[in-house]
DNA sequence: GCCTTGTATTAGCATTCCCTTATATAAGCT
DNA sequence: AGCTTATATAAGGGAATGCTAATACAAGGC
């Protein structure tokens, strides 16, 4: 199925410990990296969901705060959290009628911060 | 309409010179910014798509090793790369019959560069 | 001129996303 | 117990997304 001049590999998907860095066919052969990236992306892909990332990149805040800041509804803040907890990126905890939530998976951390720095330059 | 406790400033869109790091409400005032990253997060937000870029991150390729490497329907590569280039993050060079891709915004260079790091630690 | 190759475009359909509205739950207060 | 506050959940519909299949287009080769 794949055919391409400079057949330096064989196979389009390599074992992990067959990557090179320069090889530009092996990254793509990672598929379930690729699709973890294009999970992750897809669920930070959201004014909404950026904005609370952004908040809880500098610490624990209550979901009131995080209504009040980002300027939409509770009902669809508190969907917006619970998309990025379904996927691992965010956790909770609760305290009496407040839910604090902060970023759990240090990986959208360093996503986060790289996509401020990126396009706000903060 | 923004309650909070510690009113450090008193609105919620300060201008750009009016930004503090520290303070974790001031970034998600930069609207555009954050819209801006939004939508570029979402044009990546795709297995195939992020393939492209990452291959792409390496040099120009055209469409036929692209379509070859990544293995889906000539047709459904043309179509993400039309959605690639419609927000800006690719150019196109045609050259006879062939089309040659290349990533234009360095952002996005960026972007991918550390979302392969991030991710398959490459 | 015709056939092939490489790429783009269109249409259609199924799926997913996102918002709004309404309601549920649970804890604190009086 | 009733009221209020904080949060979650469910239902609904409209929009966007993503795929496939079919077709268009443009350049080269014969």
């Amino acid at each position: 199925m794949i055919t391409r001049k400079s057949t330096k590999r064989k196979s389009i998907k390599p074992s992990s410990a067959d990557i090179d860095a320069t090889d530009i066919f092996a990254l793509i052969g990672r598929a379930e990296n690729i699709e973890q990236a294009a999970v992750a992306m897809q669920a930070m892909s959201h004014p909404a969901r950026i904005k609370i990332l952004c908040m809880l990149s500098s610490g624990e805040q209550m979901v009131q705060d995080l209504t009040d800041a980002i300027g939409t509804s509770q009902s669809n803040i508190s969907q917006h959290l619970g998309i990025l907890k379904a996927c691992g990126m965010i956790a909770s905890r609760k305290q009496a009628t407040r839910t604090y939530y902060s970023i759990e998976d240090p990986r959208i951390l360093k996503m986060i911060t790289l996509t401020r720095d990126i396009f706000c330059g903060v």
